[in-house]
This record gives C-alpha cells, structure tokens and sequence, in this order.
DNA sequence: GCACATAGTATTTTT
DNA sequence: TACTATGTGC
C-alpha cells in the first residue's frame, strides 16, 4: 500500500493528482489538449485497485478507438501488473457487441449475429430500396443511411420515426427504415448504431441485465466524453447510476465529431445530470510551445459556445509558426517536402516524429506523389483500409457465411465470385426458392439439388454448395488460421485475385498473404478465441488502430485521426475557404465552429514545430481559385512567420538564417507583396492581403482591410506598407 | 450471363 | 478526378 501513490506522485501536479486520487462519487474532469488526460484516467484505475482495493473486475473503461483501450492497457500494466487483464477497457462499440452476445438469449439476437460495416449496411439498405421501388438514384443510399444513423443515435426506432416525419425526406425514409430493420434481423446482423441503440434497449427492457452490470461495473470511466452521442451517453449513464462511480474527461474544445451525432451537451450538462459531481480542470499542457498554445488558444476563443478554458504552459517559448503560401497543390506538397527534408537535416528529426495532416483523404495524393519521387518514406493512415479492400472482404464474407449462414449481404457478395454462371436471375431464383422454404440461401445450399434453376445455373449453385461442404469441414477440422488460408484456396478467392494484370494481382496476392498472417497473430495472442471474435475485431477496426507510430517514416493523416496524437513536428494543409472551413460546413455557425476546433486539434497536436500551408489555387473538380482560411487571421501576426514558397526553391526552417528564398522569385519587385502578408494602407487602414496576380507592373494585389473590406489594388500605385514580423 | 466501354456522378470527417 | 452503374455486344 502506498507504493504506487509515491511512485506517481513526482509525476503529477496538483490538478492531475486531485483527479488521479478521487476515488468515489462523480468526477468530470475538463481537459485542456496536451494535458495529459488520458494519463490521469490510467492513472485512476491503477490508483483504485492498487490503493483503494477495488477489484479490477469492477471497473470499465471505456473510449472510443482501440489505440486508446490498448494504450491505457499497456500503460496500465507497467503500473498495477497483470490485473489489468482483468479490468475491461473496450471502445464502446465492442463493449456493446460484448453484451449483447452474453445476454444473447434476452435481445431475440442470439449470439452469433454479424456486425455489417459501412459498406455492408448500404447494400442492404440499397436492396430495401429496390424492394420498396424507391429509385436508389432518386435518393442516395448513403444519404438515407446517414438519417437511420441518426435516428438510432437518438433512440428512435422506425415506429417513432414514423410518426413524426414530417418532411418528403423524411417520409421516405421512414418507410425504407422499417424494412432495412427488418432484413438486418433476417440476416442475423447489426449495423454499428444497432450495437448501442439495441444494448440501451436490453438495459432498459431487462431490469436484471441492467443490475448485474451495474453490479459488476461499479467504476465507470469515460474518455473523449465530449464525443459521446445520445446513446452513448444513455448507456454509461445507465450503467452508472447505481453507484455513481462515474468519471468522464473530456475537452469541449475539441469536440469534431457533431456531425455523426455527438452531443457536446453530454459534457456540458454533467454537472446537472450528477449532482454533487466534482470538477478538476486540467489546464496545464505539457506538450507544446508557448508559440504554438498562444496560437491554438487565439483560434479557438472565437468560438462563442464553449466551456471556457485557460491553457499555459511553463514551456519555452519556441520557434514561430511558419506560414507557407504555395501556387498550388503540388507545390504545396513540394513545400512540405523541402521543409521535411530540412528538419531531418538540419534537427535531425527523426522522420516518425513528423505528421502531415489534411481536412479530406483526398488531399494526401498530391503529397503522396511528391514524397515519394523524394525519396521520404511516409505512411498513410486512413483512406483504403485494409479490411475494406476488395480482396479482404470477399474471402470474409465467405468466412461470415460460415458463421452465420443468414448473412444476406455476404451470401450476395461472394454468390458469383469467383464468376460461377449465377447472374442477377439465378440469384433471383435462388433467394425466391430460399424464401418459400423459409432459409437462408446458404442453407438451401446444403439441402437443395438445385433442380430449381436451369442447368448452367445448377451447377453453379452446385459448386457453390460444395464449396460451402468443405469450408464447414475444414472449420471445424483445422485451427482458425490454418482454416483462413484454406478458405481463400477452397472459394477460389486466391485463384481469382491472380488473374488480371501482374502488378495488380501481386499486391492482391499480397494482401491475402497478410490477412492469413493477421489470423496467425491473432491466434497467438488469443489462444481460445474463434475466428468470429476475429470477424469481430475487424470490423470494429479503425484506421488509427493499425497505425505503427514506432516506424521511421513521415505520417499522413487527417485532422480527424490525429485526434489524440501529438508530434513534434506537424504540417497543417490545405488552410483554405471550403477545405478547412470545409464547403459544407459554411452556411452554419455551429459548423464553422466545429472546423475551428478541428483547426484547434491539428494546432495542438505539435510539440514544438509547426507549419501551416495553403495552395493559391487547387484543382478541385474542375476550377481552381481559393482564398485562405478565415482561420489563419485569428492566428496571432507575432506567432507567425511567413514564407512564401516557390517551386524548386528550398524553404528556410526556423533556425535557418531568416533569407526567403530568392531563386524563382528574383524577378518579382513585388514579392514582398505576398499572399498572407499584413499590409497597412495609408487610407484603408491594416488589411491582409488574400490573393495577387502577375508578377509585373501590372501585378494587383487583393487585399482585406480591416475596416473597410476588401479591395484591389495595382501594385504599382498602392502604397502599401509591409507590417514585418 | 459476362465483359468491356462509356457516361455520368459525386466528392468530409468514421465507430 | 476516380469510381460506379448502366448499356451494348458477344
């Protein structure tokens, strides 16, 4: 007793050791970026069971990635030892599929249901569609998706829905919810929103369940609460009220994910929710610069609806922000390479200590491109998972079949791959012979002779069942990963993938290759587990979770994965009108608050550089222009340092001699005249200037005053005073 | 029923 | 720009 409070004691100030040692009662912790949130939550847990005797049983922690669960798992285990394998921390996701397979019996479910991904969930929903006679092109699927998403979140189930639609969308898709409902039951499978919305519905239709929970879980932690949605909230809030043993930290500012339904209420209106509820602001940070806090700071107090905070730090002061203004996409990414290849030269940084972050996937191609003819090794989180690719998820779906043989979506996936003559009208055939024998078309696989279809199509349908026979067998004969690698062999998946052009079926083959090895570490790691407990984790995958942070090369990500992280050098791109504010985000207040803190979150994520890049022009389907960010002006003029950056030339880091570079630009009498340079006019006042074109006497430069807006000017007759910094 | 070509369309973030 | 869906020709 005691040891563990004087080991973390040196290691915590006064903040963080208040929140580490309360143990009992409501606890909102309210946690600036970088001040070491998920650290203190860690810390708690070990603290009840080392010093307070809780039982690592009765504690649940819980977040919203796995990277964060295994690294407060591992952190976990340097402090308390191997009782940490006792204590359950789970994203909410698989806690929820967690209990609905124990109290699989209660939910109408029973346990061996399939969770669909995203993809999965639109094909059914589009099938619902087509049965409905509702054009899928008329309204997009995924759009109707994104409404039954979030109508789950909020605990409405079709009937309610439907009652209260009231707009022609909304009526479309209340009548589509109800039958998409319905044929993910007949499939024996839930969409994400279904593992909490239907593990809220078993807490609140079994008094039991709900008590032996609360039972068990009788410390509740809560990461990133501002992140939770409705459900979300309602389920740990469930669990907790019994005991009340609820800590939650989270930080308003940077909540990013509004638009899939997190309510930043949730942490606002804990104080009301848990009366009595104790409040430690953590407010410290420990990861940044002074420079680079101010900065993050300023951008976010624009922001009207917030908790307010006071971040500082005790840190040095550090370099300046470095604002490079770039032609267009590709020489913003040439910027970011030349910087890159600066740091590593001139800081030795290594190169895993270096992100680029962007607001949409799209934008990493252009810098991809340039990494790589540059020689820098770089890695891409995010974009095409592995487990969505094409190859991955046809040997799957013939491992889901298996596993749960109602699985529609699998069964149409893999129907006619590898091509086996069963076209759009077999398929029709078989589902309409399945339906009046009321099974599955797997199952009518096993029991059928197919004489049903015309003979091409039979024996199709009869290869397919064969192929069903030995995956059965070999399921049950072999250890999972051996039966992984057969199953690509036995489906033919293997032979499929290595027709077609060489390259192409080699990384196809590839991949393959990894899946089988992916099983192979799983196997080792969970000895007992089956291969469904495999299907399982993977489909609750995120792209973070595979990120090798460890690995020598330059991260690419968007703001939203890094989310969490921190780097000691960070690029920021594409810091323009409609990217970051993103377009869709622009009519609403409340949007363009939620990018400010999305901006805020990729600031905070630097340790000591920081650069920040925008392209004047972008190819963005057809046409070109943009205008900087509205979010750079509230960054303050004495964090910045601009550089306008041309292409070829090499860009000075901040401990370079101050020269631009002068190579391409040497011709232009007007270069002081660069985009993002604070001019002053001797009429208008104090302006920006946001655009300019040509590089002659007839250069104009568009400025934004101050005061009176914006303006353009001729370069030659404007006299402007460049405000240096 | 299949494969290929062409046209049209959709482009934010993701558990 | 890139992918998908549809249509056409076999």
């Amino acid at each position: 007793m005691g040891d563990l409070l004087e080991k973390i004691r040196p290691q915590l100030n006064e903040q963080q050791l208040d929140a580490v040692t309360t143990a009992d009662g409501p606890l909102l912790i309210l946690a600036g970026a970088g001040s070491g949130k998920t650290r203190v939550l860690t810390y708690r847990s070990a603290y009840l069971i080392a010093e307070c005797g809780v039982s690592p049983f009765n504690i649940l922690a819980v977040t919203f990635t796995n990277k964060a669960a295994n690294e407060m798992r591992t952190r976990m285990e340097s402090l308390v030892g191997a009782a940490v394998r006792d204590m359950q921390v789970s994203t909410f996701h698989s806690f929820a599929a967690r209990v609905l397979r124990r109290f699989g019996d209660k939910t109408g479910l029973g346990r061996d249901f399939t969770i669909y991904d995203e993809e999965d969930a639109v094909a059914l929903l589009k099938q619902c569609m087509v049965d409905l006679n509702i054009n899928p092109k008329a309204h997009s699927p995924r759009k109707v998706k994104e409404y039954i998403s979030s109508a789950k979140d909020k605990m409405i189930g079709p009937d309610a829905y439907k009652a209260t639609a009231a707009s022609f969308f909304n009526k479309i898709v209340a009548e589509i919810y109800p039958r998409y409902q319905q044929r993910l039951q007949d499939s024996s499978a839930l969409d994400f929103d279904d593992l909490l919305y239907r593990t809220v519905q078993l807490l609140t239709a079994c008094t039991d369940v709900l008590e032996s929970l609360q039972n068990k879980y009788r410390y509740i932690m809560v990461d990133e609460y501002q992140d939770t949605n409705h459900t979300q909230y309602l389920l740990v809030s469930k669990l907790a009220a019994r005991y009340k043993n609820i800590c939650v930290v989270g930080d308003d500012d940077q909540s990013i994910y509004g638009w899939r339904g997190a309510d930043i209420g949730n942490i606002l209106k804990f104080e009301d929710d848990f009366p009595g509820c104790k409040v430690v602001r953590l407010e410290q940070n420990y990861r940044s610069t002074q420079t680079i806090l101010r900065a993050a700071s300023n951008v976010v107090s624009n922001n009207c609806s917030r908790k307010s905070k006071t971040l500082f730090s005790k840190g040095e002061l550090g370099d300046k922000i470095i604002l490079l203004s770039t032609d267009d996409d590709a020489s913003e990414a040439g910027a970011v390479a030349d910087s890159i290849e600066d740091l590593i030269r001139t800081e030795k940084a290594p190169r895993s200590g270096i992100a680029v972050l962007y607001r949409t996937n799209a934008q990493s191609r252009a810098i991809e491109e340039t990494l790589k003819k540059r020689f820098i090794p770089y890695t891409i989180v995010g974009g095409i998972r592995f487990y969505q690719r094409k190859e991955i998820k046809d040997s799957l779906a013939y491992l889901k079949i298996i596993s749960n043989p109602k699985d529609i979506i699998s069964f149409r996936r893999i129907v006619n791959y590898p091509s086996r003559g069963l076209g759009n009208v077999a398929l029709a055939a078989i589902e309409a012979e399945a339906a009046s024998k009321n099974l599955s078309p797997v199952e009518l696989a096993l029991v059928s002779n197919g004489d049903f279809l015309r003979s091409q199509a039979r024996t199709g349908f009869l290869q397919l069942a064969g192929v069903v026979r030995s995956l059965i067998t070999a399921k049950r004969d072999l250890p999972p990963d051996r039966y992984v690698e057969a199953a690509i062999n036995i489906s033919g998946v293997r032979a499929e993938v290595m027709t077609g052009d060489a390259i192409e079926s080699e990384s196809r083959k590839e991949n393959l290759d990894e899946l089988i090895a992916a099983v192979k570490e799983y196997c080792q790691q969970n000895p007992t587990a089956a291969i469904e407990a495999f299907l399982e984790e993977i489909t609750l995958y995120t792209d973070v979770d595979s990120w090798d942070e460890s690995a020598d090369v330059v991260t690419l990500m968007t703001l939203h994965s890094a989310k969490g992280l921190e780097f000691p050098a960070v690029f920021i791109t594409g810091l323009e009108e409609g990217l970051l504010p993103h377009s869709r985000s622009l009519d609403k207040d409340r949007d363009i608050e939620e990018e400010r803190r999305l901006f805020y979150v990729g600031i905070t994520r630097a340790r000591n550089h920081l650069f920040l890049t925008y392209a004047r022009s972008r190819r963005r389907f057809a046409s070109a222009v943009s205008n900087e960010s509205r979010f750079l002006a509230e960054l303050p003029a004495e964090t910045l340092r601009f550089v306008s950056a041309q292409k070829h030339a090499s860009y000075p880091t901040q401990n370079m001699s101050a020269s631009l570079p002068n190579t391409a630009v040497s011709a232009d009498r007007y270069r002081h005249l660069a985009v993002g340079r604070w001019v002053v006019h001797p009429t208008w006042g104090p302006g920006r200037i946001i655009a300019r074109q040509g590089a002659d006497e007839s250069t104009m430069i568009d400025v934004m005053f101050q005061y009176v807006g914006r303006k353009k000017l001729l370069a030659k007759y404007a006299d402007l005073e460049v405000k240096d910094y």
